[in-house]
DNA sequence: TATGAATGAGACTTCATTCAT
DNA sequence: GATGAATGAAGTCTCATTCAT
């Protein structure tokens, strides 16, 4: 990964089709050498933030030099980057399952909300770092990542769409702002929400996307 | 602040009721050197980040010198921690206006939410730098910070609790939570909202207050 | 000298009039931080080369800390730049004055010529460094350094034009080709002369002028 | 060239008088690796500087990997001194044969020297990065390499000792002086010279060789 | 009050080279 | 013959902070 990616993939972890040739990569519990940078990376990030972990504090936890580190990724923007697109792609996939189901728009959308809130939860570091240092990403970076958010929102504001010209939500709420609305809540539990904390990421998804959906269908 | 403050209080704008010895402070327009240190802090905080922003880049910006900011704080932290401070102790006086008023708790609510969201975005530099960089500060002022904000937090939760008491509200939402889901939309609007877009602050809070209300009196 | 400089003047040695504020600067022997700094990169520029000398060795032999050559310089690219500007400005000033001189053309050029080689030599390591380094500078500051040298250039130039308008040199030589043609000789001499070899600089700027001149009044 | 050449040969490039094992050496074009490796060496090296280009560059440019390039050279200074040898042995021959020519010596000096500055315009890269980058070898390779141009130099003094004794050169000049003196426009002319300029190698060689052979002559 | 010289630790990154395959 | 993963040392530069004046 020499080259920027145009797309958010995480180097050394494609199928990587074809010939190896050259020294196998070092692996440990199969884990390849760019993954054990990228879980190391986003654990730490999220514990100490993006400028306050050292290169050498990743490299260190992952067990390999800083010279391995830049042999997968450009510069320490790029772990910050690959950790994104991870958790960017996997919730995108999730959305479009839960668009494509056959189900009443009013309850697709609640299971996507619901969902959403959980597997934010269960990546909480990752979401976590995600809002608080997209800031420090190269330009070029952020464009790509913000790229990425929007195709997100406006595959979620389909169903909201939907949901108001079959005439089960209320239509004097934007379906953009009602985005936004609900995706505040989503991206700011990271700040309060601990795993060790009385609600589970179940039950609180089922809380948000309830009320959410409530305030969509009243009147 | 040469001292350690116990409180949230910005030096320099305390009715200075004490030592006048020596010069007097300089002012440009009216504005002391900590006010405009301060100011310029905030601007440029939200602009580059609080680690992508240099003490000297604050003090070239508010026209003084490095001595003189160490003159005044403590360190580059307690700028952070004074910004945050002005913001939290407006909103909090703020709340208790709307809490102590003569009107139902359902109107109170509502207007203390609208309101929020308003403040929020006319403070949209202060609320962005806030989210980004809390975790940059020392312990003892994440710490101190943290107690402002759980202060405001209980304040406004105790409406939703007299609105479940007196059976506005439903009751199968936890009040906390209630919290925490409305104010992920108030402190992520930052995110994505901007001033030359086409929505103003007045009209996102009445939205956004709708919303919750609606959702708080479903069924 | 955070900020680039127009003209190539090297900081700290400015008559700097006006009132001194702040901690007094150290000196040693008389000379100013940014004065020894720039006498020994000089020195260690010319014996191991500009990519060869780290800017730890630069500031070690200066006897000050990295953060001291940073204050005053914006760069490693900086010293160099510095080194070229004093050997500019000193022989564009000598040039000046010979040019000014009341005598014949042929006298004030071989005056000029015989002096340009003598401090040339007297200045080796200056001039070796410079041009075995000029491509390492960032493009802008080699454009100015470029400007600078057309300036010396032309200035010399005008003499040989003065020479074949006023019938004492030879005219089927371009003015600009005799230019590089003598000042291949000078610019090349630190390739072999060496200030213990047996020949001072001196003898040589007689030997160098002496030939130029013959073949421009040849025929 | 894995093994120390005691003189300058370029590798791959020998008749292959030998081992002739295994897989045949991949060509381009009729072109070996480590000939396509030494082109664009030399082609990088005079645009960005040996120290500014890595070996990464060099053998991206040649289409081959790191490893082939270690295969066929011992270091990247190996490079380095592979293109100086070919242009220094270039050199020598073609000095010898005009030394060797039926022509009075005059003719034979004034005939080499404007060889001499035509290949050298017309190997500019070559020349340009040997004068900026000789000192960045290894000593001994350095020594090798004076030792090579000593050897030239002690050739062409030859002519002028020759013009001397035989009375059509000056003798109040120092023969070893005068080369040095020639040397130096022929060597400077890199950093002036460009192939899209007004002016031709042939026109350069013969303006140059002119005025010499006219200052020898003199009086 | 205020200056600005000086510190010193640490950050990110580059790169020639080695080596198992 | 050739690959490319991995090393490890060194390099330039930034920056919050201190302190003599």
């Amino acid at each position: 990964m020499t080259v920027d990616a145009p797309a958010l993939d995480p180097p050394g972890t494609r199928p990587s089709g074809g010939r190896r040739k050259g020294r196998t990569p070092s692996t440990v519990d199969g884990r390849t050498v760019p993954e054990r940078l990228l879980d190391h990376a986003r654990i730490l990030f999220a514990e100490k933030g993006f400028e306050g972990t050292s290169v050498q504090d990743v490299v260190a936890a992952a067990g390999v030099t800083k010279g391995a580190m830049y042999h997968y990724f450009n510069s320490k923007d790029d772990l910050l980057y690959e950790i994104y697109g991870t958790v960017l792609r996997m919730q995108m996939e999730r959305l479009e399952t839960f668009i494509a189901q056959e189900a009443p728009v009013e309850e697709r959308l609640r299971a996507a909300s619901a969902d959403v809130v959980v597997t934010a939860l269960e990546n909480v570091e990752s979401v976590a770092v995600f809002f608080r240092s997209l800031h420090l990403l190269s330009v070029d970076k952020q464009a790509e990542v913000r790229r990425e958010r929007r195709r997100y929102h406006e595959a979620y504001r389909g169903l909201i769409i939907e949901g108001q010209r079959t005439g089960l939500f209320r239509e004097d709420i934007s379906p953009d702002l009602a985005v936004d609305y609900f995706f505040g809540c989503v991206h700011h539990a990271p700040v309060w929400w601990h795993a060790d904390g009385p609600l589970s990421p179940g039950e609180i998804g089922d809380t948000f996307s309830r009320l959410f959906l409530d305030s969509l269908t009243a009147r």
